[in-house]
DNA sequence: ATATCGATTATCT
DNA sequence: GATAATCGATATG
């Protein structure tokens, strides 16, 4: 394991933690721990890599044209889960961010699985042979959801910080040393933005070229 | 190792 | 009707 498994105890996050804006709470979410309770077990996955999206002044952000039925929560409090499918086949989870009425986000890129690792791999549809199989559970944001079973009908619009809830975010008192930052990944429009942050040489981290390149457009 | 491409559907124009 | 905050497979060097 590159990283401690764990410090201690995982603690809830209190939500003033999320009322501020998307890039601290990206850069400050890096070493905290994605959390899903179920009666018999415990998926944990500390967080390695996010995205900031800033709202509707970020045209890459889904709150870009202002609020819908889709992207409701990201106009509302600060904490909670935002859940949308996308490409006709994957999840994704973020975190809203800020107050009501701004839209500010997190996305969560990849995660390092602390525990609950068997059960991952069984929602992943995959059975890891080494360790080096290990990031195909959760290195990439389709996969993490898959691997912690976010779905938009289950999870969109859940208390983050609140263990109740059963997915929630907690610390462990863990420090993130060697933070990357970079062009978000898979976007257009706001590509030339650095809001894309993640522990360098981390080998759950998605995408592993175009680390501190920009795209250079092709020649037409 | 890097590049290209098809899958598949909720959401928005 | 077009698009998309992705993934996995395939092709090519």
């Amino acid at each position: 394991m590159i990283l401690p498994v764990s410090l201690g105890p995982i603690l809830p996050i209190d939500r003033a933690f999320f009322a501020r804006a998307p890039r601290r709470v990206a850069r400050e979410l890096l070493g905290k721990i994605l959390v899903r309770d179920r009666e018999d077990l415990r998926l944990a996955a500390r967080i390695v890599e996010v995205e900031a999206y800033l709202g509707e002044n970020d045209p890459a952000a889904h709150a870009a044209a202002g609020i819908t039925a889709r992207n409701a929560i990201l106009f509302g409090p600060p904490g909670y889960a935002y859940v949308y499918f996308i490409y006709g086949n994957h999840y994704c989870l973020n975190v809203s961010c800020e107050r009501e009425e701004k839209a500010g986000s997190v996305l969560f890129r990849a995660l390092e699985p602390l525990s609950g690792i068997t059960e991952m791999a069984r929602a992943r549809g995959i059975v890891p042979q080494t360790p080096r199989d290990l990031p195909k559970l959760t290195a990439g944001p389709g996969r993490l959801a898959q691997a912690f079973g976010i779905t938009r009908a289950h999870d969109n619009g859940c208390d983050l910080t609140s263990p109740d809830s059963g997915l929630w975010i907690g610390q462990d008192g863990f420090l993130p040393r060697n933070i990357q930052i970079t062009p978000r990944i898979g976007i257009k429009e706001g590509a030339d933005h650095l809001l894309r942050y993640f522990l360098a040489e981390n080998p759950f981290v998605s995408v592993r070229n175009r680390l501190t390149r920009p795209r250079i457009p092709p020649r037409t």
